[in-house]
DNA sequence: TTCATGGTTCGATCCTAGCCGAACCATGCA
DNA sequence: TGCATGGTTCGGCTAGGATCGAACCATGAA
């Protein structure tokens, strides 16, 4: 016994509500100060401080100081993949918070996760994308086939990766709602930025629920999922 | 704020030390009664069954019981995954346990990861079979292909599954050590039992090193790493 | 029936850690 | 140089929860 990572001490962090709420909050939005974070949380400064410190201490998080702002975010992508997970278990095991049950059925079709598109919308379309061939499975890893390539293009999705970057193109993200996949990767967070440019849709305040426009859903149907 | 699944309950859980030597020791082992989970905790049956109670009520374990025993067990592999996830992050952090430093290396070569092997000769062996063309990459998945079954079957790996059973043949694990995959899933469960009957290993009383005799890794690596 | 063993329940103790008030440091703007 | 704002440090309060002793229930063996 006693062998291995201390998993108990990183679990322990987490298990904190006010953390929690942090953590999730960092998951949506990519920087936050640590005042923004205390209203997310709903403590007051002081308390923030020292749960940031101690995210910081353990390498959960990481910062970035601009002037007087200093801004959060989470210290790896391991670090939002252990997040779902935990979110694929609380969901399976009924630890949902009563609070928000109004919303969930928003979170459930169409949310942000970490840098991409999350839920019943983003399950469907990558499917469709996987059945139009544009994309090729190696082993742990998925590929952009040319036609794939093609069609983001023609979409205005920007696919050309900086060299420097040892980031996976494109990647699979196990729905926590759906228990299917969606994209993640580079390709993924671009396509979501898209998505926001064109207008189709926008981020829910204070929230990773993304809410998508009448004429937004429409074309997003007919460019993925129609078939 | 407050919305989807209440990850800090389920991580609050885990994050004492009691209740994660419990879910460690779960990993490795199929099944232990409270008392023998009691003593690889540290504490009393009281304490334990407390933490059991918890565990239970949450849905991370469930319980068989036989006679007067009770036997607990992961209640699922999401389960697994979630504390393989925390593993890896515990890890990167430089999250571990002291105490045990003089295992660790032990534990890094070959240890139990949930029914399968994991570890260095665990990616190493798993990286050879993908190169010798005995899995084929589908979407999420990985299968057997003709020639990966007639070499399971060669050694004397049973690969025939249940036909009632849903859980896939084979699949890929994420080792924490390593940052590269194993083999999971039936195959990797069944051949892990099969070095077990070929006395090529056996478990290290009270912890998930797997101890390979001198032959058994002689031949361990002739049969899957030599090329 | 009696005894040993596995496991649970209850109550009391004790300690950790989250929280806030108050004071303090640092940055940027006027 | 002041002043407002973002953030940290310190100290004390409090609550939750982990722990164990003791008593209790259930099962199986003698």
């Amino acid at each position: 016994m006693k062998d291995g990572p201390h998993i108990a001490r990183v679990a322990a962090l987490i298990g904190d509500n006010a953390r929690a709420d942090i953590l999730t909050a960092l998951m949506a939005d990519r920087a936050l100060t640590a005042t923004e974070l205390a209203g997310i949380a709903g403590v007051t400064k002081q308390t923030i401080s020292g749960h940031l410190a101690k995210l910081l201490d353990a390498g959960l998080i990481e910062v970035d100081a601009q002037g007087r702002h200093r801004y959060f975010r989470l210290a790896g992508r391991d670090v939002a993949h252990l997040l779902e997970s935990l979110m694929g278990v609380a969901f399976r095991t009924g630890a949902v918070r009563l609070r928000s049950s109004p919303r969930e059925p928003a979170l459930r079709k169409a949310r942000v996760c970490y840098d991409h598109l999350a839920g019943e919308l983003a399950v469907a379309a990558f499917e469709a994308m996987l059945m139009r061939g544009w994309f090729a499975a190696r082993v742990g890893e998925l590929s952009l086939t040319g036609a794939g390539r093609a069609a983001f293009e023609a979409i205005g999705v920007d696919v050309s990766v900086p060299g420097s970057s040892r980031r996976p193109v494109c990647r699979m993200c196990l729905d926590w709602g759906e228990r299917r996949h969606h994209l993640a990767g580079g390709v993924g967070a671009a396509l979501l930025q898209r998505m926001y440019a064109a207008g189709w849709a926008h981020r829910q305040k204070d929230s990773r629920v993304v809410v998508f426009s009448a004429e937004g859903e429409k074309a997003f149907r007919e460019v993925f999922l129609l078939d």
